[in-house]
DNA sequence: TCTACTATAATTAGGGG
DNA sequence: CCCCCTAATTATAGTAG
């Protein structure tokens, strides 16, 4: 009666052979569990995808199999995974849960200092509060007029330098055109003048009217402006 | 040299019997697998925490073991936990860790943004920037000068009211004085006045001193007019 | 830990209820 | 799926190397 280790091709024989070969295993399972106090599971999916398991923690404690064999599973993972097994994974969930909330209410409290610092959601605070938010904000504005006034000046030290470095070359150049009356100088040449020429004048405009500008509008509504331009800064 | 089915005591023996047994559970495993067409992943753990698992796959595929075994782990996963599995906490974890990850980036710019509304850390802005954030400011500070203002007024509007309930409550005891002039009010009525006298002191006391701290921190001049207001009104 | 051996225990194919 | 039975096969305890 000896069976050759293949497929059993007839399938009524192969289902009797399934159900006693499989509880053959799982009674092994658990006398090897028994006999050498070692931690067994056994998984075993039929042809049709049914599952079968045994793991010898029923023996130990007494529970519905499925949790054991997940244990015995869980202690595999962190066998072989090392640092990809079950534990970590839920200790790592529960600390970025516990950073996102911690966030969050970081968020909402600058979120709210912010607000109080364009001036809006001001109902709730006292007296107290509104003057030293008045001081702040007041020291604010003077470091940000300042802030713009020095760079104004640096850039009109800049387009000064520039000024100057025109006149230099424009005397060059005349300089040149005495030296050759007749004119060899190319058109590129005198492209390239006029386009200095152009560039220091619009520029030095632009700015000045900017901030002739700003000291002329002093109390607009400007809320809106400042998320896109700070965004902008930041992006 | 039939054994019964409990611990073996003498360790070599359990050892031999271990490596035994094991070898005969993966054989049969493997015929299982074979016989049936079905899918078989055993796994063990000697008494010192060494592991040894099976899996069928190793005959189909010829692969390292450890990678089938997971397969099958997976599969049996995804047959009994379903919702619970690891994949759902794996994609958890991913989600969480996205979520902290914007997280921090609105945390980040929203500190920007308030170092910027604070003055400081404007070295970056251009121009055209610094020039939103002082228009910006400026309203802010207009907007908190104004709800300070409003407050100030409600304020002695409240202690408006309070003094003239005080000299209401004065009149009345006058009047009563003259009705009886020769004192039969009761003890209980005089408690009654000297309770109110000392109510409508104390109260006044308090809110004049709180305000008048206010407004000599402020720079803009509303404390003469407050002061102006209550000492008219309670005086 | 492995091998080999042997006697025996355990499993199981095949059949039937 | 359970049980039975029988004969054949397989697994393994005990032992020694």
């Amino acid at each position: 009666m000896k069976i050759k280790i293949k497929k059993i091709d007839y399938l009524p024989a192969r289902q009797v052979t399934f159900s006693k070969r499989r509880r053959g295993i799982f009674k092994k399972a658990g006398e090897l569990s028994i006999l050498c106090e070692s931690e067994v599971a056994v998984i075993i999916f039929s042809q049709t995808g049914k599952l079968f398991d045994f793991s010898s923690s029923r023996y130990q404690y007494n529970t519905p199999p499925p949790f054991h064999t997940k244990d015995v599973i869980a202690r595999y993972n962190s066998h072989i995974g090392g640092e990809k097994s079950d534990q970590p994974t839920i200790h790592q969930l529960q600390l970025e849960k516990e950073n996102n909330i911690r966030l969050r209410k970081e968020l909402e409290d600058k979120s709210c200092k912010l607000r109080q610092m364009k001036g809006v959601d001001l109902e709730d605070l006292d007296l107290d509060e509104l003057q030293k938010l008045e001081k702040l904000v007041e020291a604010s504005l003077g470091r940000v007029i300042q802030t713009k006034e020095e760079k104004i000046m640096s850039e009109v030290m800049a387009l000064e330098k520039k000024g100057a470095e025109l006149i230099e070359a424009n005397n060059q150049l005349s300089h040149r055109m005495v030296m050759y009356p007749r004119g060899d100088i190319g058109p590129e040449a005198i492209l390239e003048l006029e386009n200095l020429n152009n560039i220091g004048e619009e520029s030095v405009t632009s700015e000045s009217t900017t901030n002739v500008t700003t000291c002329s509008n002093s109390s607009l509504s400007l809320e809106d402006d400042c998320s896109d331009i700070l965004s902008l800064k930041l992006g």
